[in-house]
DNA sequence: GCATTACTGAACGGTATCGTTTAATTGAAC
DNA sequence: GTTCAATTAAACGATACCGTTCAGTAATGC
């Protein structure tokens, strides 16, 4: 199991040569691996994905997959490392450093977040990754390092600097950033885990009720 | 998928006769089924677990789980059913509804509410669902119904009270709930269904925290 | 040309599952 | 003791999966 170097990514795949005297390596096919083992699994868990499947809807002899991933679990690792890698870029607070007040700032990295974090694709990972971890701890580390730690230090740091320039008062920057996220999610988060449809009003009511409540304890 | 009368329990189990001529159902293997099933279903998913093994560790013939339940899916619903059944009176807040100072009954309710989500069997379970709820959207919208949406409006009852009584000042009860229950979870929530240890100091400093700023915003 | 590597298709052994069937046994009610 | 339902052990057919092997084809460097 892989999942260690979720950080890095662009893992060697040929042995050593950069450039073989074989035949080159079809990085296409092992794009199309990827996301059609990602599909399945996201979508019908480890167990029941089954590797000839995935060899079908990617195109690609069940070999290749052998030859590329060498295993069933590996193959899962690999997913996980590229579903991971795809989400780095998809959310940044850092667009929100600055510019317009704290008031509008605060709401839109609560709106971005809850956007983000209600996408259907991000619910299902969320899902399989929770599930998996019951077996497969590191995996269930490896997700809360390269998403939720990361964001709350990022948004940590966002308080404290606010801090800093004296727009905000903040005793504790990281349990303050616990405390509007949370307040931003809500149940929407857990309800959206379980199925139910969102509301983008009651999500709205939130942020906003979020947003009275944190300056309300932390203007200065 | 039964799944529907979750409130209800005491589905049947013969066809007709109260007292049957014949052998009577052993009551007992069916709650060994059951058991046996939820802790495979739980540990190692649906599709990982087989009605084979659950039969062995039941102590029990496979064609008697079938017999009862005719069904691996409905063997599955019945473990579900009993879990929410079970989980029913774990937690209830009218233990809390008077008695002492507003502030102590807060962080006695977040305590409780906290220590219940923590233990190991709450987060395997809330793994599981969420996972199967990708398949069977019922199955996540009954545990909603049982667990979650239930213990908010018993929240929200409580300090719709308390408003009434002039001990807090609060102008909407179900958003309030939502916050303060959602800043005592904070991350932990989501650290505990990944894998991370749990951290009693942090659960701490997380209820301290929104009872200041809940109070902050709705203390009269 | 030739060596080397990537990939394919098909098949195989072994294992495991579900759900059903059959024949036999147990236990309570009558 | 007879009757009838619950239960059991064992086996079956069908299916599916993993991981491997093998012979053959494709693409590149020499």
């Amino acid at each position: 199991m892989s999942t260690e170097q979720i950080g890095q990514g662009s893992r060697p795949v040929a042995k050593k040569s950069p450039t073989g005297r074989g035949r080159p390596p079809d990085s296409s096919k092992r794009e199309a691996i990827v996301a059609a083992a990602a599909e399945a699994f996201f979508v019908h868990g480890f167990a029941a994905s089954s590797i000839e499947q995935i060899a079908a809807d990617a195109g690609v002899s069940k070999v290749t997959i052998y030859n590329h991933f060498g295993d069933k679990r590996a193959l899962f690792a690999a997913a996980v490392d590229c579903e991971c890698e795809k989400m780095r870029g998809y959310f940044s607070i850092d667009t929100q450093l600055s510019g317009s007040s704290i008031r509008e700032r605060l709401t839109a990295i609560g709106e971005a977040m809850v956007a983000f974090l209600s996408q259907p694709k991000m619910v299902q990972f969320d899902r399989r990754i929770a599930a998996e971890t019951e077996h497969e701890p590191e995996i269930g580390h490896a997700f809360l390092k390269a998403g939720p730690w990361r964001m709350k230090a990022a948004f940590s740091a966002f308080l404290a600097f606010a801090n800093e320039r004296g727009e905000l008062k903040i005793p504790d920057p990281e349990l303050a950033a616990e405390q509007f996220v949370s307040m931003c999610k809500g149940m929407g988060d857990l309800e959206r885990r379980f199925g139910a449809a969102p509301d983008s009003t009651e999500n709205s009511r939130r942020i906003a009720g979020a947003l009275e409540m944190f300056l309300k304890a932390y203007a200065p």
